[in-house]
DNA sequence: GGAAAAACCGCAAACGTTTTCCGTCCTGAC
DNA sequence: GTCAGGACGGAAAACGTTTGCGGTTTTTCC
């Protein structure tokens, strides 16, 4: 770590080198190699040869100039952990880079300046559009900005707006049809904090779509940890010892569960069954038994809103809440070995 | 999710408009607005009015295409999960965003083609430089772009690169000294494959820094899961049944090893302490006890590349490798609560 | 062989800035 | 009253691309 020397002037080439490399005009050269306007094709491969020779790509910032739309979006998010955003961002990647557009990342840390920092640099740089998510899923304030919008995972509070969330009613039906589906019938759910409004979704949904199956008296709310978890196990143990099914509002949770039943000596799923929410590998596979869980789909929804975005951008802009649905993911903590 | 209507289109300010309702020439706007060339007060003072009035922002575009530099940089990576990334990331922003450069996020997944992909496209964007990373720290081959490039976490193979890393065996021995401190004298250490890096150096830096205190007779290789770390407990306490210490080559086989330790009987830290390594949070916290574990600095890691990154592209380059220290951080399986 | 039509390609404007250079006006000194 | 110099602001080029329009050449047809 120690001599230094300048950087050498590296000189890329512009399209006029290659239009005077193979003799024409630049409006010919840039005609030839985006394959418009009539040219001969003899002068269109002279022209690509050129190209090819001086290892010519055309800068975007001339284009982005010319073409009025930057091929820039922008990802405004909440989630420094990444939990939820990663997965949303390859998603978004996905139908983005196809029609070479490169994704700006901004993580606001949950602060509102920084966020209104980002909007401003974000509108300066004329991005052609933003996906908004955030770490929680209740609905935000909108954002203010003369650009097409999507909300991902977290609604905007305007219903207007486009938005693309995560359907946790009918996750969490499909959990209680899981259960039912092996003859659980005395059912009950352990989750987050009351206020968060993953948690209450998720429970209402348990409860509701469970019926007479659900045998726990009420839902236990607490924190999102295994601690809980085990906490919580003990509590419902006291309280319904007949119970056959405990389903949890996160992986973490249901680890604590899994992880307090068996040093009671209780056999799982054999005499309890147990699920989890969200498929987080690094619980759900750890976990002893792995794991039965409710996958949310999140590069989807990624893909779905960037795919709006694009559309938004296009000009035809769909207004309102989309819905998307989960997927179970069946392990050995409701199958068995 | 029904209606269709045509986005109405925006007109944003451009600098003529601005200039125009100030009743100046768009060259005295924008010095106007840049505190540059001389202006008598009143006419800046006009124009600002203008540009307020009118929501003026402007346009990075034009002003990309006079300056030659684009205020952008991208942030290349093969870590999907953003386990590494995501730290390294926010790292990155804290210095690149302070000078109003955005981050563009590349997501190879590990992919060649994919890389190259993005590589060509960020070429063709004339973003000012490129931070290279990845999940593993294994030294990868330099990519070949005409531009600034830095790696961080993972070298490049090409040692007049400009890279930063982590200072393993810096790290291995913190852990060592650690529990020196605390009296402990009959070490053992469990990691991840023989073939990855990091725990090649972390192994081999508890077993130089410990010296005749590592009494496990050798290191213990397996995978980074918990279920290695539990199966681990069994072959060591077997095999050396008075150790009063197992280090780990991550959180996850320390976990492992405290659950087994405990449904063994044995106390931690009292009987036997343990350490892991990352520092994890979610292994860290969620572990019975918690665990005393290294932290990467991870984000430390990230500030350092951008600042490395933002001297190559001001001319300043440094040539070489950097190695940061890591920080140790003391938790109840080795201290006890 | 001539005219009409088609094929081909160049010119210049446009996108939105910044910056250099130059012209004009004012001030003050002699 | 003239001139030097400074203060101020405008005109135009430059950055790199795309594209509409018009001009020139070639082909086609009678």
């Amino acid at each position: 770590m120690a001599n230094r020397k300048p950087v050498p002037a590296k000189q890329v080439a512009r399209i006029l080198d290659v239009a005077a490399l193979a003799g024409v005009s630049v409006g010919t050269a840039s005609k030839a190699l985006n394959n418009t306007g009539q040219l001969s094709p003899a002068t269109r491969e002279r022209v690509r040869r050129a190209a090819d020779q001086l290892g010519f790509t055309p800068d975007t910032r001339g284009r982005a100039l010319q073409s009025g739309r930057t091929y820039t979006v922008a990802l405004l998010t909440t989630d420094s952990s990444g939990r939820f955003s990663n997965p949303i961002m390859r998603g978004v990647e996905d139908v983005l880079s196809a029609g070479e557009l490169a994704t700006i990342l901004c993580d606001t840390r949950d602060d509102p300046l920084r966020e209104q920092h980002y909007l401003r640099s974000l509108v300066a740089r004329r991005v052609d559009g933003i996906v908004v998510t955030g770490r929680r899923t209740e609905p935000r304030p909108p954002i203010d900005v003369p650009l097409p919008v999507v909300y991902a995972l977290a609604a905007s509070t305007d219903r207007a707006d486009t938005s693309v969330i995560v359907d946790e009613q009918q996750g969490a039906a499909s959990v209680v049809d899981h259960l039912r589906g092996l003859g659980r019938t005395r059912i009950a759910h352990v989750t987050g904090p009351v206020h968060h409004r993953s948690a209450a979704e998720r429970a209402s949904g348990v409860v509701d779509h469970a019926g007479t199956l659900f045998a726990a008296g009420e839902v236990l709310f607490g924190d999102w940890s295994e601690q809980w978890g085990r906490q919580a196990t003990d509590q419902l143990l006291r309280s319904h010892p007949d119970l056959d099914a405990i389903t949890c509002g996160s992986d973490q949770i249901a680890r604590g569960v899994c992880d307090r039943l068996r040093e009671l000596g209780r056999s799982v799923p054999t005499d309890i069954a147990v699920t989890g929410y969200d498929n987080w590998p690094v619980m759900t596979q750890a976990s002893r038994p792995p794991l039965t869980s409710v996958d949310l789909q999140l590069e989807e929804l990624g893909r779905q809103s960037a795919q709006l975005l694009l559309d938004a951008i296009a000009g035809t802009r769909r207004y309102g809440t989309l819905e998307l649905p989960t997927r179970l993911v069946p392990r050995e903590s409701t199958l068995g070995t």
